[in-house]
DNA sequence: GACGCTTCGTGACCAACATCACGTCCCAGC
DNA sequence: GCTGGGACGTGATGTTGGTCACGAAGCGTC
């Protein structure tokens, strides 16, 4: 196995809190496997064995309605991982995973993860703060859903999105149909709350990446319905 | 400590996995608190230290938006339990927890609990299967807000009522108001869908509590946005 | 049984968004 | 450079469901 891989997964907050030896081990488990542009990597419904680790590329997690209606519950970048809660609980995967652009996942499989996770206390509890935080973010994502208006509901996201990057601007792009899916409205609303927010003066746009120019309004807008 | 404490707590999912030493090491780590109806028991944003059990009573987690609508995240009944989310990242509270009725419940503070989470792995695995449980309701009600309309959801609702009681009817009594909140909609809209339900068949309303009497065609209207 | 409080039923009105239907722009690939 | 597909901008139109405003009906309490 590579040490890049070891190098990689000392960076994953999943497992940073673990001894040298134990990334080593962990490294030693995993298969890489890459997906194309718009390929489903797990179907919901299915029975689910494996953790995947995101090593290059982007990822959605989604759902669809039998109409074809989408909501994106996630995108996932590099360092981030899907695919636990079937590990955990033996459920069937509860949404679809699909590469937004070329990917490569690391593959873990339950057995070994399992092995690794009872044996190791630091993995149990990092586990436990991640799905805290995820825990966290979907409660808050069903109150924007109800309490906010579309407006709202993007300046939150525009907010929460800097939050993890650079501060000021979103670093990956994100198509208006995206932030759409995101946030559970239609593109062409999107489109024209954004182009108020430009106007506005709160955020600028330049070849789909944006960056916040006051966050102060934005922040203010999120937080009310009008 | 009262050996009911001791048989109530070997009924609750998150310890029933424990040796009955286990649980009388926990039983003695708890006070009991008391709440009247209506009173708050914790306020979103505050530091949190402890876990709470619902030993007898009802209570709602929610959020509360600034003009002072409020979504239901959660109802919590006997043998259920909240707050552990503080204890596991340090985080101040996500939610507001309000009694819905008279209810007693069993409090434990976060070194206490966590002194025994790491000594006892079997209740870290409970705790994770229990976050598990909740990320995958809680990604099943962004997908139900954004893809299903009011009838829809209520429908849902209904069917997720009844899963956990008695499988044909919802034993404890939801007010249309408190089903509004949960969903998301109006007073107003629910009253008006749910006479449409009770009108077309498929279910059946006495004293507040609903019975489900054509299953099949709830299913069908839960999926599918008209 | 009478009072009061909460819940529920229902009509009228209106706003926020979805939807439909285009046209334009941007860029990647030939 | 051209060409085609995806992303974006924008108007017109319709509908869901929120809000307001009542009145009626339950239900617990004295």
């Amino acid at each position: 196995m590579p040490a890049a891989t070891i190098d990689f997964l000392t960076t994953v907050p999943l497992f940073r809190s673990l001894a040298q030896s134990e990334v080593v081990a962990f490294s030693q488990l995993v298969r890489e496997k890459s997906y194309p542009k718009g390929s489903v990597i797990l179907f919901e419904d299915d029975p689910g064995d494996s953790l995947f680790v995101v090593r290059a590329g982007r990822v959605k997690v989604v759902l669809v309605s039998e109409d074809g209606r989408e909501v994106i519950l996630g995108i996932l970048g590099v360092g981030e991982h899907f695919g636990e809660l079937s590990l955990i609980d033996d459920q069937p995967r509860s949404a679809h995973v699909v590469a937004m652009e070329e990917s490569l996942l690391l593959v873990l499989r339950r057995e070994d993860f399992r092995r690794r996770v009872e044996q190791n206390p630091a993995v149990a509890w990092a586990l436990l703060i991640e799905l805290s935080r995820r825990l966290r973010r979907a409660d808050e994502k069903i109150g924007s859903l109800v309490l906010l208006d579309v407006p709202g509901r993007i300046a939150r996201m525009i907010l929460d999105s800097a939050a993890e990057g650079g501060s000021e601007s979103i670093e990956k792009p994100l198509t208006h149909q995206t932030i759409a899916h995101v946030i559970g409205a239609s593109r062409e609303t999107v489109s024209r709350a954004m182009r108020e927010f430009v106007e506005a003066g709160w955020i600028s746009t330049e070849r789909r990446r944006i960056r916040i120019t006051d966050r102060a309004a934005l922040e203010k807008r999120s937080q009310q319905r009008l």
